[in-house]
DNA sequence: GGGTTACTTTACCAAATGGTAAAAAAACTT
DNA sequence: AAGTTTTTTTACCATTTGGTAAAGTAACCC
């Protein structure tokens, strides 16, 4: 009954047949579970049993719907890839370029806090070195990055922000935000309060200082 | 023989007695290979198996010298955590508030840039909701952090510096400098140069930026 | 309602992994 | 050199973990 040889059962390419509700319903129940484990213990690890309890299934169970643990950690940073360059995306030269910055920030900031399980599950994928993401991020964020630097610095050559250089500031830009997400544990125990209070007051002054042009 | 209930046999508080030179290497050997392993795997992502062969010793010879995978983690932690906290300790009330401040910036990034595997290893352990670090950031990081904190105030009362929230100043210091050792794998594709070229300079007009009073 | 297909469970397994016991080999001590 | 202590190796072990086979159950289709 095993036909082809796709890593999973729902990869076949001949009939596209749409997948059925449970499926619909289960999939979304085992990637969220995934991304709950993932995200909190890394790749190596979760285990599958934490997952299948998670998901509220049998460890069979989820091996029905996935080729095994590594195909699940695969789909779930492939979703997120989308995602969580949108902000990114979004961000246009029409526009004045301050506010676009400034707004782009509150955007990724918003992220971290309404999605910090993405967040930590991005941050261990670079953290071991991105195993699972090097082409991924050669093919999708290189080239999205390299456009948006030049974006930025037409804009720094029109004199409409500060002369800085544009691929670090994306750096300084995720690297303040995504804290947030990725550090909450050091964040908590400092503030005493469950997370980002005044964050988003404060990178707003630092890059409305950082960008705007000396006249 | 033995003796005590102590969690390794080399924590004994009766005879103190000095560590052999035999001891002194291979424990030295032996953090070193965890540190990498650590660092590079995460806690469960490692095995004692690697930090042997790392190490150039065998499995079992570990175990003599730490009582258990988790204690090498530990010693390692404990180890970091003197070393980490470091830079922010010499920032000291006297001197001008901003070169204080700015040459910490400094330090911190040399310190990303030098000692990456332990970056890493930090990261790590705070994106799993630092389990054993828990009680060292409250004994030792929190109270650092506000002393830090009440001093940077002083400051700005002083009208030394940009009305700015110290917590969130040193957050943004931490992240920004720490992210070129952490999210090295990202970095290094983005730049397609082994790492921070330009990121003193940057980062130095970020904070300057940033904390120059208006006058 | 009978048959086919989709889904779930039960019972396993092989490899990996943290760890131990005890013998063997070095290293020191006198 | 003999005896003692320290260090290393060999041979295991119990558990965990990713994964599978096959039988059972529920859904769907006519």
């Amino acid at each position: 009954m095993t036909k082809k040889h796709a890593t999973s059962k729902f990869m076949e390419t001949d009939p596209p047949k749409k997948p059925s509700r449970i499926q619909q319903r289960n999939r979304r129940k085992i990637l969220d579970a995934a991304l709950d484990v993932f995200s909190a213990q890394g790749y190596r690890g979760a285990t599958l049993d934490q997952i299948a309890e998670t998901a509220g299934l049998s460890k069979p169970n989820i091996l029905y719907y996935f080729g095994g643990k590594e195909e699940i950690h695969i789909t779930l940073l492939n979703q997120l890839m989308e995602t969580w360059l949108d902000p990114l995306v979004e961000m246009s030269a029409d526009g004045d370029p301050l506010e676009e910055l400034l707004s782009y920030v509150q955007r990724k900031l918003d992220m971290a806090r309404d999605l910090p399980r993405e967040s930590r599950l991005f941050a261990n994928e670079i953290l071991q070195g991105a195993p699972r993401m090097g082409p991924h991020l050669e093919s999708h964020l290189k080239p999205l990055f390299d456009e948006k630097c030049t974006l930025i610095q037409g804009w720094i050559d029109h004199g409409k922000l500060a002369e800085i250089d544009p691929r670090h500031l994306l750096f300084s830009i995720w690297s303040t935000t995504q804290h947030y997400a990725d550090f909450e544990a050091q964040v908590h125990v400092l503030l005493a309060t469950t997370g980002a209070e005044h964050a988003d007051e404060y990178l707003q002054t630092l890059f409305t200082k950082l960008l705007t042009p000396a006249r």
